[in-house]
DNA sequence: CGGCATCTTGAGTTGGGTCAATGGTCGTGG
DNA sequence: CCACGACCATTGACCCAACTCAAGATGCCG
């Protein structure tokens, strides 16, 4: 591996310090807390580098776990398909995101985890951290903290799911989706979304025409310019009261 | 700390060797792995005990995070209070279950967790797990497994919550307390919900009269006989084949 | 026994699902 | 460069599961 490498790969790993691994509403980013100690330390551990096309399978339920995965670029969708057939797409993760948590328990992975476009993942194999002792120990502690935020966003989906509105829903999404970007640098109001209606309404728990639906009318209450994949905020605050109108 | 007590928390710690902490479906259960050295070093770190009348309240959201907390007996749920006044349950904790997890995050907790009956806490200390080194390495372990079991019951509960129907997801609720009570060595049969019908509902994203309907329903069908919190499942074949029906 | 919380049941309404048809976009290959 | 086909997105008409509102029933506790 040379330097050039080493001081790409630095660079994902900056993310580390500030993951914010799917904000909704309430801020959960991680403390910028990594020394550059560590960092050096996160080089060593980081061996794979690995490129996928769109629809490429990172890895599938029952696949061995070899590590955690941090995107570098691109989108990743994290799927579980039920013995019944069904399927959920428990999230999506883009640039600076850290996701593979689902293999730690039976050290192999009970969801699959596929590319939506173009992405490069590096992976940092677990156990190697588990057996570096206590050099590494802030480095886990920062795993512990992912995960709990991981449960947090977890529990505000399933809040979102379970008593939230279709509109609201996707009011949410977007919401959530500006905040990323922004956090990551990006414009929040010029959105292109990697998924496809499909996804959205999987992810949310709605059909597909109902995610349409609501593009058009948010559009027409002149919330949002939308053609397609590339999606306008015009109206961000509005849009904050929609996804959180139906109190109680 | 007498003698007496310290047996009696290796009692309780012997249950995370196999905590099943809330599985749906499929079995995420913990293999038994943990030494009788493991377990004297967890004798160290379990300081409090805590005894919860009905409705106390263990932590609020806000409290600081002080460590997780082990289930001896008793009944806790975990519940997340949104700005706007929405209130969702996120999960019920029963013996042997390990909670807290959301406080590792911003070393403070999101959620609140409050007995629905009178219960039995301890209290494990995280930062002490944290700095005690290499020795303790397994339990963390053991921790990240747990953490990464969460986000798993995460899952199946927001696909739940996500494309189940009302009669699916009372079914797949039933069963779940069922195959737990069968775990602990109760009867699987004879359930005694310590919740209440509003909780339920808010647990599964549904509304109190439609809990109630479903339950008339399944008695009528023959699969149950209800008599308020008394549950016993007379036909647990076709309660399975309901929480599993709505394939695609 | 009364007061209170919880649970059940009924009647009417509606958000979002289903089914079906059409329209747009993009990649591929002639 | 255009034409084809595959995929994705939109729109409309209809319907039903679950919600709302409202009234009663049941059990519990002082």
């Amino acid at each position: 591996m040379d330097a050039k490498v080493l001081g790409k790969i630095k660079v994902d790993v900056a993310h580390f310090k500030s993951s914010c691994s799917d904000c909704h509403q309430r801020e959960i980013c991680m403390p910028a807390n990594a020394s550059s100690d560590l960092l050096n330390k996160i080089d060593e551990l980081i061996v794979i580098k690995r490129h996928l096309k769109s629809g490429d399978i990172l890895y599938h339920a029952g696949s061995i776990f070899q590590g955690l995965y941090a995107v570098k670029s691109g989108f990743i969708k994290i799927e579980n398909q039920y013995p019944n057939g069904r399927l959920h797409i428990n999230g999506f993760y883009m640039m600076g995101d850290i996701f593979g948590f689902d293999g730690i328990a039976k050290n192999e992975h009970i969801f699959s985890s596929i590319a939506i476009e173009d992405s490069e993942i590096c992976l940092i194999p677990f156990d190697r951290i588990e057996h570096m002792g206590q050099e590494v120990e802030r480095l886990k502690h920062h795993f512990f903290k992912l995960m709990s935020s991981e449960i947090y966003r977890n529990n505000t989906m399933m809040m979102l799911l379970g008593s939230m509105q279709a509109e609201e829903r996707l009011a949410a999404f977007l919401l959530n989706l500006s905040k990323r970007l922004k956090f990551r640098g990006y414009s929040p109001n010029d959105l292109i979304l990697r998924m496809t209606r499909e996804e959205i309404g999987n992810y949310l728990g709605m059909k597909i025409e109902t995610v349409s639906r609501i593009f058009t009318k948010f559009q027409e209450q002149g919330l949002l310019r939308v053609h397609l994949k590339n999606v306008e905020i015009l109206n961000i605050e509005h849009l904050q009261t929609i996804s959180n109108q139906h109190s109680v």
